[in-house]
DNA sequence: TCAAAAGTGTTGACTTTACACCCATGA
DNA sequence: TCATGGGTGTAAAGTCAACACTTTTGA
């Protein structure tokens, strides 16, 4: 697979090439979900000595035979079953000692995922949903990952119709709304709300409406067919 | 340095740690600079025979004991003899075969420098400022590096204080107007680029003119201090 | 006095924000 | 009939885009 590499460089010559080679390359998917009004993500118990009692990212090694978008779903697909998810490039963190075990530069994705639609097969494994906000540390440089992606996911939340794969599938203009509000972190007035999203007309009207509810009841929407992004371009 | 790697993942076991390290890391910069009205970028003739006439970015492996953002200044540093130079990581390219002699992942970094003020030791190496408009093909996948980084520096320059870089320390508005419409491809009115700029609050008078013009002389600025972006924070 | 670019304000269109009332439902 | 949230419009403030004339300088 790999011949020895001929880049360009003087100095190149003056370190051996399994030097180059002794840089590992993984991939850490930051995987948010949506429940309970609450804004979550996917953790795991880390099982390094150094992070005793901590919990770190879904992540692995990146193979030599896949690329870097080909890695971050099969991390999806390994540890949630799931395949049908939105996946989105943040960054490459690449600082010298951030992994105890060697030099390992990871490329953070984050991901989207409703947590009550997508019943994962957390049974057997140490698969935990962990509501952001209680969120203080996490091993290796994940804290700043997960704040890294978080603030990239809020950028691009108004800008795209990403937020959606966070719902299922029929949603109400409220739940939309109280999920707008978890991302960003603040209070938006309902009338305003609406109208900014109705001017984006990425919204499906179903024609239905909510059911067993104690108060009246919204109309349910759905993402236009055109803007659902389950596969990721870029 | 590498002690083998412990990350938890069941399928490790199946591939030899020798396999991982099969993968190099480098990083890519685009050196983004300005001269005679026109946006450029510095490239390098690529010495694989597979892109025989093609130019390419300027790169190199991301070495054991630096971490990215070290790579990227040294690169800049061996190649154009300038350290006080402004990198923004951009995004990580990972395709399988875009490295015809191996697998490689690169991180590509821009960079914004004054073509006219950093006189580049240039003379006996085979590194030349191309303009953008000209571009149509570069080596590995650089042309998509390329886009990819110029929508990402246009996506910044209204948000951030950055292309001050490209300028010269003192420059007048019209010339910083002019800058903005080559990165962003577009005119701007002169008035309504006044005011935005101003608003931004970015700007120091200097009182003083620009002189030796055949018509009427502008007032001349610089960035203020704060704004001075001349390292990576991020 | 001409050519070239500097400098400067206003208007109308649009966008954003703040804000309050009546309606439909199930308990 | 009450509690809960659904649904809706308007006015004021702010932002953005279009647009033209006078001034300064050197040749």
């Amino acid at each position: 697979m790999s011949k020895a590499l001929q880049l360009k460089t003087a100095e190149i010559e003056k370190i051996s090439h399994l030097d180059y080679f002794n840089i590992a390359v993984s991939v850490d998917c930051v995987i948010f979900g949506y429940d309970d009004k609450e804004l979550k993500v996917l953790l795991i118990k880390s099982d390094l000595e150094e992070f005793e009692g901590l919990y770190s990212l879904l992540g692995d090694l990146v193979r030599p035979d896949e690329d870097l978008d080909t890695a971050s779903y099969r991390i999806l697909k390994e540890r949630t079953g799931l395949d049908d998810v939105y996946l989105e490039q943040v960054h490459a963190f690449g600082e010298i000692s951030r992994h105890p075990s060697g030099r390992v530069i990871t490329i953070a994705y984050y991901s989207l995922l409703d947590i009550k639609n997508h019943k994962l097969k957390l049974s057997n494994n140490e698969l935990h949903w962990h509501s952001l906000s209680e969120i203080k540390k996490l091993a290796f440089d994940h804290k700043k990952i997960l704040d890294t992606s978080l603030r990239s996911l809020q950028e691009q939340v108004m800008e795209q119709p990403v937020v959606f794969n966070l719902l299922p599938e029929k949603f109400s203009l409220r739940e939309l709304q109280e999920l707008y509000e978890s991302i960003l972190g603040i209070e938006l007035d309902r009338r305003n709300f609406r109208k900014k999203i109705s001017v984006k007309d990425w919204l499906q009207d179903l024609n239905e409406m909510e059911t067993n509810l104690s108060h009246r009841p919204g109309k349910l929407y759905s993402v236009k067919k055109q803007y659902q992004r389950k596969m990721q371009h870029s």
